[in-house]
Parts: C-alpha cells; structure tokens; sequence
DNA sequence: TTACATTTTTAGGCTATCCTAATACCGGAT
DNA sequence: ATCCGGTATTAGGATAGCCTAAAAATGTAA
C-alpha cells in the first residue's frame, strides 16, 4: 500500500513540529502515522543517517535543513494536489485532503509543476495556507534553520529557541529571543559559534546552537 | 518506491497475454519489471493463491476472470490517467504512459471516476485503445473467460484456444475453434464440462477447459 | 527525594519483495 | 533416443518497515 516512507515522516514531522513549535515527539509521529512508538524510533535513526533530522534520543525530532527543504517540498506537493482535487474535481475539503497524502508520494516533479500551472499558479490551498510560488524556493515564512547550519556572515531573526526554560531564559538575558536580529559572526572546529546580538558578540556552544532556529534574511525576494 | 505489486503484476500479465495472445512466461514478465525470474514465480504463487491466476509450472500464466477483472481495472485507470496528461496537461505520449504507470496504484477510485468525468468521459486513449466506459463493465472486447469458469447455461464465443497444436487441431475437428459459438451445458464435480458446438454436445475435461477462453455473449449493452 | 505513570528505546520477530546460485525441466537438433 | 541451450523453479539470504513485550529514561507529584 505504500511508498517512500520518508516522505510521509518528513511531512508529519514538520506538521507536529510546526504545530506545537517544539521537536516532534515520538508519541506524536507515532499517533499521526498510525504505527507503534519503535517504528518511529527506528525511522527516526534511519532519517537521522541520512542527514535529514537531528535527534538525541529522548528529545524528540527536529529537522535539518535539508530536512525541511524535503519536507516543504512534499507539503507543497500535498496542497497543490488538494487544491487541483477541491477546485477541479470538486471533492470536498477533507476527502481531498486525504487523497493528496496519497497522490503526492506518486506524482513526480513533472507532473505536480503542469498541474500547478494548470491551476493558474494559486497563491493559496482551499485549507487557507499559502502555497509556495517555486519548487525551489523552500524559504517560505516558516522555513527555520538551526543556527549551527547557518553560514558564517550569515544574518537573520531569531525565529524559535526550543530548549527547557532556564536556558531558555538565560539567552534572553543576553538578547537571544524571539524576533531579535543574530548575525553568524564565526564557526568554530569545536562548534562553537560567536554571534552578534543588539551589538554585542556572544559565544554558543554547538549542542544550544543547535536549538535556536534562525528565519534567515532572505537574500532577494 | 514500491506500491502494490498485484496490481503491477497484473497489469503486466494482462498485456502480454493480450500481446501474444498466449499465457504469460515467467521471463517475459521478468523483462517487463525488471525482476528476476524467481521474484515472478514467487509472485505467481501469491497471485495463484489468492485465485488471481491459472498457473501450471513451466507452463505460463493465465488470468482468471477475477484476476482479468483487476487488471482491466488498472488498466482503465491508466488509460484515464494517460488521457489527462496528454489531453490536459500536455505530456508527450511516451512520458505520459510512464507516469500514468506510476500513478494509477495511488489514485483511489473515486478520484479516477472524477478525472474520467472531467475529461468527459473519453471513449479513446490517446494510445488509440478504447477506454472503459464504466469501472464495472469489465467485459470489454478482449476479456475472455476460461471455459472451465462459466456458468451453466451461459455461452459465448471461442476467443482462443491455448493448447499444444495436436490437441488443438483435435479440438478444432470436433469444431472447437475460434470464432466457433459455443454454449456450456453442464458442469460435472469432477471438473468435466460438457459443451455444444455447431449442435453437437462435447464433454470436455477440466485441464483443457481451463485452456479455451471464450468472449461471453453480453448479457446486455 | 522518592515513587509512579508515561514515554521512549531495545530486543526479538514477522512479512513482503527482491536477489544470486544451484538445480530441474523442456523442446528442438542431432 | 540423447544431448543441449534456454527457461523455470528451488534454496538460501537480504532489506525495509512494521509489531509486541520488556527494559530504561523522564518528569512530576507527594
Ligand atoms: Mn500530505
Ligand atoms: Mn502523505
Ligand atoms: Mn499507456
Ligand atoms: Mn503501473
């Protein structure tokens, strides 16, 4: 019955994490997907290899940056197929919903860019969300990047900090919040990352870099 | 990567009786999914178990009418899916028919029904074969039924005959051929069937029954 | 701090599908 | 009638993705 499971991982895992702003947990994925907490374990080391989450057990999952391009390309997928299934076909809101997290596992890049032409290049799926106008423009709102994949020089806005609360509390005292501006300033051999924030230079270690994630300047528009 | 493999196997073993109008080999079959041949014997036990197939080792594969049903289902689901992405979106045929293979095992029936109606309930493929007109009306022109799976009182005509040429020419001489009306009298336990050709009542063992196919007279347009 | 309920991981298994190597079978040529 | 090359099947094994039961970690309430 199924396909690259990746896909259907990737895609729940930037839902979840989307939607309650913090890693995805195991129970979650497990409950969205319909199979037991270990499958989700094991898929999670297998997305882990390959690059496309970070994940220190017990944590809970969050995607690379590679990881989220994938994802958004397939949550793309998923809302240009709904909105063909709802405008064209006629299908109401929730049956199209559930017959694009099918279709788009089967349709290649090809077929998915003729229909979206098709459609007239629609700003919007009929479930309210923009759509991204280019496949490759995976930099939409909500496209964080964890600020130890960020390039040296390297700017953007502090977009969500998932680490317990004292730590969390700690870096606002030294500027790192929500909305700030941070710029990369150096990346250590070690992981160390100096930043700048409201003007003064700050030095992180890898392990927090890793959960403060940046909304980066985007370069053009 | 991997869908439902019935379905695939099917498919596949439909066009090739179709196209030699023979029983499918395990090596062709191979050639056309590009598996080994073991992978398709493996297979063809499944499809046999699950009463999909007529299988005798060595001997090639045939469908049974459930078997020719589900696969004229796909088949029809391909053809719909061809003739939107060449009528609607513009692929080339030969692109077309590569991805219509893919997506006709994710899109569900009702989906099928809505894209068959939005185009307009084409008659043709753009590959030239004609389409379905209905998901049920299974019995197009070239779904024939093994002898041996008729019912009493039911007749139609031989369509082809798949037995080593003596046997055949024996048959043909006590007017079992193709093209030949033929109406099925009575069905034995043992498997014997007894039949009436040109106004003569043959009886018919079951081994042979199963290699004469025969295009049931349609009960109604 | 300790104890308990909940969550996560580990261990061990199962099935579907595929593969290669070895063996068995078959039909045509001698 | 026998042999041979090609085809098909059997034997044995791999991998992906899923599962249950048991063990470990976590965090929260007492
Ligand atoms: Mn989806
Ligand atoms: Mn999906
Ligand atoms: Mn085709
Ligand atoms: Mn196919």
């Amino acid at each position: 019955m199924h396909i690259d499971r990746f896909e259907e991982y990737l895609e729940t895992i930037l839902y979840l994490i989307r939607k309650n702003q913090s890693p995805a947990k195991t129970k979650q994925i497990s409950e969205e997907l319909n199979v037991s907490p270990p499958s989700v374990t094991e898929m999670i080391k297998k997305l882990h290899s390959s690059g496309l989450v970070e994940y220190t057990p017990y944590q809970g999952v969050e995607l690379t940056k590679k990881g989220t391009d994938q994802a958004i390309k397939i949550k793309r997928k998923h809302q240009v197929l709904e909105t063909f299934l709802v405008d064209v076909l006629d299908f109401d809101r929730k049956e199209a919903h559930k017959e694009a997290c099918e279709l788009e596992h089967a349709v290649s890049d090809a077929v998915l860019e003729k229909i979206y032409e098709f459609l007239g290049c629609p700003e919007y799926c009929p479930d309210g969300n923009p759509i991204n106008i280019d496949k490759n423009n995976i930099r939409q709102e909500e496209s964080f990047i964890p600020l130890d994949e960020m390039e040296e020089g390297s700017s953007g806005k502090v977009a969500r900090v998932t680490l317990p609360r004292e730590t969390k509390e700690r870096l606002t005292s030294l500027g790192i919040l929500t909305g700030e501006d941070i710029e990369i300033r150096r990346k250590q051999k070690q992981g160390c990352i100096s930043v700048i924030v409201v003007g003064s230079e700050i030095a992180l270690g890898r392990d927090i870099a890793k959960k403060i994630f940046i909304a980066p300047k985007s370069k053009r528009v």
